[in-house]
DNA sequence: TACATCTACCTAAAGGCTTTAGGTAGATGA
DNA sequence: TCATCTACCTAAAGCCTTTAGGTAGATGTA
């Protein structure tokens, strides 16, 4: 009696991962993976530092995801197909994964998240600008201005801000795009006020 | 002996909101709220349904807060000015109370919502549009553009995103403002693709 | 003023999650 | 075959939530 449950934090991390997709990020518990793997929680410690731990894991995992389908879908692309390819991953993850999208927003350590693939994305965001052509000093700002739309956009989509009201969100997101597009081929000169 | 402690709804609430800005709105308990009061975590029962009752009224009120400051911030102000200022309505109000800021986050039932200040928002969002000449059937999707950058912009500063690199964060945002304005009076036309 | 009522806050208790300490049995290797 | 290792277990403490039922201080009325 008493087989063993073959654990590994691989699979807890991917365990809790679906348990974020399935009952959101903020419910993930210890004792809920422990659950599904008919174990105590007590025998999570062998594989796991802690409950925060298990997050930081699943926030790693669902970057990389990210990160690898944007890569994917970047390949080949340039200039407005790059972008539009790149807000669809964005977007499309979130819908498929909400509780994998909504870790990638829990905050990690620094160092944590230096070692992560948040670098990747911050480069391949720089990709997508390299098909317009930005004054070198301008191109952080795009970055930021990129992330924060996208990013932003999804949330308040996922988090329902856009529901009860008449557009729908779907010509929303492409007139998003189109406004991106257009702003970053007419970039504005810094204003003076 | 045994004194009443005269607590409200109000008061916890406000006490709530305070916990919130000082730990982060996800450490928001109950049992630290009467705590503070020097009372029983049970007591509490009295004024409040339960602790996610907590939360959605701590969401109401800093709904409320924001959209005061923003009608005070927008009296008087249009077209870019009108957008600066509303903007940086955001920005402040997430650095001074970053746990109220996140309880803005925070998803309402429908119902709730309706009746909340996020309407309000809304409608100001719109007017600040109305300095500018978008076509009506833009509107909506400028306003929801307009959210999510400038939500999305405040939540990865805030959640440290920008940190780490080069330029400072200060100098992005203003040229955030100036990329939004610049967008708003050269609205694209949809593209055909 | 005296009395009745009301209710704000209390204690008790159950149930859930986290985490630590220490045990046991199944897996692994010599 | 035996020794060791370690994955998973039980026990227990600590904290949070929520319900049930009690008590005393506040309030209103005669």
């Amino acid at each position: 009696m008493m087989a063993r449950a073959g654990l590994s934090t691989e699979l807890l991390v991917r365990a809790g991962a679906d348990l974020a997709d399935e009952a959101g990020f903020e419910h993930v518990t210890l004792s809920e993976v422990a659950r599904r793997f008919d174990v105590k929680a007590a025998s999570l410690y062998s594989h796991l530092k802690n409950s925060h731990d298990l997050k930081t894991r699943i926030t790693l995992l669902a970057l990389e995801e990210l990160a690898d389908r944007a890569a994917d879908a970047l390949a080949g692309r340039s200039g407005r197909d790059a972008l539009a390819a790149l807000a669809n991953v964005y977007r499309d993850y979130a819908r498929e994964h909400p509780g994998r999208y909504a870790a990638t927003r829990f905050r990690l350590d620094p160092g944590t998240a230096a070692a992560s693939a948040g670098p990747r994305h911050a480069r391949m965001t720089r990709a997508v600008l390299r098909g317009y052509d930005l004054p070198e000093a301008e191109e952080t700002h795009a970055v930021r201005l990129l992330g924060a739309t996208l990013h932003g956009y999804v949330s308040l989509e996922m988090g329902g801000g856009f529901d009860h009201s008449a557009p729908d969100t779907g010509a929303t997101w492409s007139r998003t795009i189109d406004a991106l597009d257009s702003l970053l081929r007419n970039w504005p000169a810094p204003d003076h006020h």
